[in-house]
DNA sequence: ATGTATAATGTTAGCGCAAACATATAGCGT
DNA sequence: ACGCTATATGTTTGCGCTAACATTATACAT
């Protein structure tokens, strides 16, 4: 009933103390959960705490501790679908562990804006970070320096690069797909890649790549989008102006898949009886365009949480050996793709 | 080998005080800005501040203020576009302003979930609140008081109602769709709605069925959805089981018309020719849907911008003369609908 | 009984900052 | 010269909390 977040006059620890007739410090051990309290002062500190309604404030213990108990997300502005997902499992899995979680948004990739979207979020003084965009042109140890030792995870690196992260494994993903495309009798598959300034986009084509020279096959033609339904429009014409023949288009993301279906269809060709598509997120969507998309789906819940679980160990003890933790993906059979 | 720079960056106003030899309060006076600091000094002072890179304490700085800079946003968990864009723009304005923002997702809409992350999000003392849900089953006052007086700006809110909110005039919007149709002929206009208990949802809902009888129509069919596109899909298969000949439908956004179109062509019918569609949100992908939907589009910079000018203005002074700012919508023609 | 470990509490001293108050200097009219 | 104001700076205090240390009570062995 009485459940305020802040009352005319906030309730302190020196309130609860008077309230139970104990020290504040008394109060603060049962708070923090010491040892060292009998169960009956324990019980009537619980009690007080209860009946006042008691809640500790943040600034005073973060100024006492220097943990302030946030942690931030550096995101990329555009709401694409991965990182969307990305931001919600790791707020649920740092509220579930106890920390708040703000955010700051960067409008384009460069160093100078993450840095501002760090110092903002430093300011206000998180205990951990986890950059869900990639960097471009920064080295290793510059973001390090950056962000003035606040641990950092991220979630968009180089699989086995050695920067605490926890990655997808786009390359198992991108192999998933385009091995999936061999296997129906696809010979000539073509590619729309992401930026490849993202880490992950790169992966995925480097693997294309590799996984149709080891079936012996050619590479198809590529072109890049900016994993817009738009940039995918674009990119799918022009890589069909180029006039090579493909029977398959492993396209990066589903959002550039809509829009490359779109662009098939305008130049009168069929999906997938002319050209096989298939996708990768496997956004919620996905499931509804025509024809419904095959595509790889990514373990976002399962990132969010490992990404949070190492931060929160890399904030207790930084010295925590560098490791990367890898995910896999798997992919979902619908109708965009037809055997040849 | 990487220095440890958490133990070195820890420079106060004190040390800024003795860099520039002058006492720490003057130090104080210069980062906050007060007046009667010469010029010759406060130069003196921006000089240590640089040379020395202090940045301020937010943890001390609250402890002293009563404030903490954050703003916090309560945002439904699923990955909707609107909200999405709402979180960006709250972002970015809110840091654009010198505010911090922190963020929790709720999984449903109920009091008691909204009150859990309320009270997450109070214990990291936020100095005001943009609630981008609605709330199940909350009278108007109830909210008010689960928050103690921390100010609370709505953004998903009856138009007209007696609570600080910014708004988008969804009866506007849905007029436009509806008028729309009506006036390219179209006599039997059904609709796919959103969960009702979204302020929005009902709003659309119910001018769509105004904008009809106004024109001396009989409202068509209509069915609920959850946002989704698998709601829409449902949906519209359930409006067209009910075997009412409609020629075109509203639908309360763009996902779930993706859905919708899908049912519509399993059915054998064509978009437009024999069901025309427009939706609501104007989601990216949403030019490139199959075919291009023509689409209501909101506002979200403006609202974004506007709810949090207002927060500040409500947390300078709590007072303020309740208001409610509405903000309009317009019509994205595209090629989902026919002319009959 | 005496000492010694262990458990249970209290006391003191900041964390870094800004509000409130105190003081000092310059400028100006009389 | 005097007071008076406007300007410019310094000093004290406390925000609410916890770490570190100090103290007392209790248990148990010697």
């Amino acid at each position: 009933m009485t459940m305020s977040i802040s009352d005319f006059r906030r309730v302190t620890l020196d309130d609860v103390a008077r309230a139970a007739g104990v020290s504040s410090q008394t109060v603060s051990r049962v708070v923090n959960e010491h040892p060292y309290v009998s169960e009956r002062t324990r019980r009537r500190v619980l009690e007080a705490i209860r009946k006042l309604d008691y809640r500790p404030n943040r600034a005073a213990r973060s100024l006492a501790t220097q943990q302030s108990h946030m942690l931030g997300i550096i995101t990329y502005g555009f709401p694409f679908y991965g990182p969307a997902q990305m931001m919600r499992y790791v707020e649920q899995t740092a509220r579930a562990r106890g920390y708040g979680v703000s955010f700051a948004t960067v409008n384009d990739l460069s160093l100078s804006e993450i840095g501002k979207a760090l110092q903002n979020l430093g300011d206000h003084a998180v205990d951990g970070l986890v950059l869900i965009t990639p960097v471009i042109g920064a080295t290793p140890g510059e973001l390090e320096r950056l962000c003035g030792g606040i641990p950092l995870v991220r979630i968009d690196a180089e699989l086995g690069s050695p920067v605490p992260s926890v990655v997808i494994d786009q390359r198992q993903g991108s192999r998933l797909a385009t091995q999936y495309l061999i296997d129906r009798g696809h010979q000539r598959i073509g590619e729309i890649h992401g930026p490849l300034n993202w880490f992950g986009a790169r992966a995925r084509h480097d693997s294309w790549n590799e996984t149709l020279l080891a079936a012996g096959l050619t590479p198809g033609p590529f072109v890049g989008g900016d994993w817009t339904a738009r940039g995918g429009y674009e990119a799918a014409h022009q890589l069909l102006d180029q006039r090579i023949s493909v029977t398959a288009l492993v396209i990066a993301n589903d959002q550039m898949a809509l829009g490359a279906m779109r662009a098939i269809r305008e130049r009168g060709l069929r999906v997938p009886e002319d050209v096989s598509v298939v996708g990768f997120d496997d956004i919620p969507e996905a499931a509804y365009f025509d024809p419904p998309l095959t595509t790889i789906r990514q373990n976002f819940p399962a990132l969010g949480e490992q990404s949070v679980d190492y931060l929160i160990t890399l904030i207790a003890s930084p010295e925590t050996f560098f490791h990367q933790r890898v995910l896999y993906t798997e992919l979902i059979e619908r109708q965009s793709v037809c055997t040849r």
